[in-house]
DNA sequence: ATTTTAGTTCGGTAAGTTCCGAACTAAAAA
DNA sequence: TTTTTAGTTCGGAACTTACCGAACTAAAAT
């Protein structure tokens, strides 16, 4: 594959990635700004060049950026004698992903626990599908617990 | 807790598990429709009580009630001699809920993936950190294989 | 001192969503 | 045969979201 076959590839990705990231609750300018910052060969990108590669104005510009450096998952940059600001994903832990997986099912577990405690009677139908979902979640939170020990223990 | 109190209380629950729902995508009307049938003491529902429990129009019930059916979420049965359906919620086989999250970080690992496969440097900070996270979710989905296989050996 | 750079904030609009009521249908009951 | 029951479908109103352009700001360059 030449290089322009690939940056090509790269261009689609980030139409991909958008929708995917859309699905996921976030609006179509601030996935897409994810995605280029994620799937480019450049991975550092100013203001402008932002505005410029996903052709979006310069409100949407701030606003996403505002946005995705509240949730945590960009970061920016300066260079002294360089008043623009260079923008890059954060790379955190790559544990925190699997750590949001996990704060989820434990919301579900809480919810599901609540409507259990609620029931009149506690055998239901309902009640013991219920009673089954929480404890594989309880299963699978201890397991990935241990896996997750071990992973850090190694590194 | 008296039997009032515990009504009051799930009749909350499902305001707070219907903006849950809306969170994950769903619409606020389907949200509840589906946190009605989860939480109540009664676990089969008709199209009137439906109507009259949330206070939601025909129209709204109707097409709310369609899109669980399609999402396989809910099902009816109907008692010989009565007209109407009988909704309640589908309860799958519990690791089917582990399954939609094994499916998600697969999803994941495939765009990171093509990512990776799009990179001029594979040795780019990006990369490096593309990869980890594609490790450690090979890492997590092994894992979960494994106690899937003696979850299901042991029942 | 004024112009340029690098953005931010505000107001409005276009598009999309969500929900409702009214009109409809198909089957069963009267 | 007419009426009732149990929903479905359609069109549109009300609301929300997503985005843009224009006006603005604060710092740096000229």
């Amino acid at each position: 594959m030449n290089t322009e076959e690939r940056i090509k590839k790269q261009l689609e990705l980030i139409e991909t990635m958008g929708r995917i990231f859309e699905r996921e609750g976030m609006q179509p300018v601030v996935g897409r700004i994810m995605a280029l910052l994620m799937v480019m060969d450049k991975e550092m990108f100013t203001f402008d060049q932002i505005v410029e590669e996903l052709q979006i104005s310069k409100s949407s510009a701030s606003v996403g950026l505002k946005i995705l450096q509240a949730s945590n998952s960009i970061e920016y940059t300066t260079i002294p004698g360089d008043r623009k600001r260079y923008f890059r994903i954060k790379s955190q832990d790559p544990l925190s992903l699997m750590e949001d997986i996990k704060r989820k099912i434990e919301e579900k577990r809480g919810i599901l626990t609540q409507v259990l405690e609620l029931k009149a009677d506690p055998e239901s139908r309902n009640s013991q599908f219920f009673k089954n979902l929480i404890y594989i979640m309880n299963h699978f939170l201890e397991k990935y617990e241990k896996h997750k020990e071990k992973y850090q223990n190694k590194g």
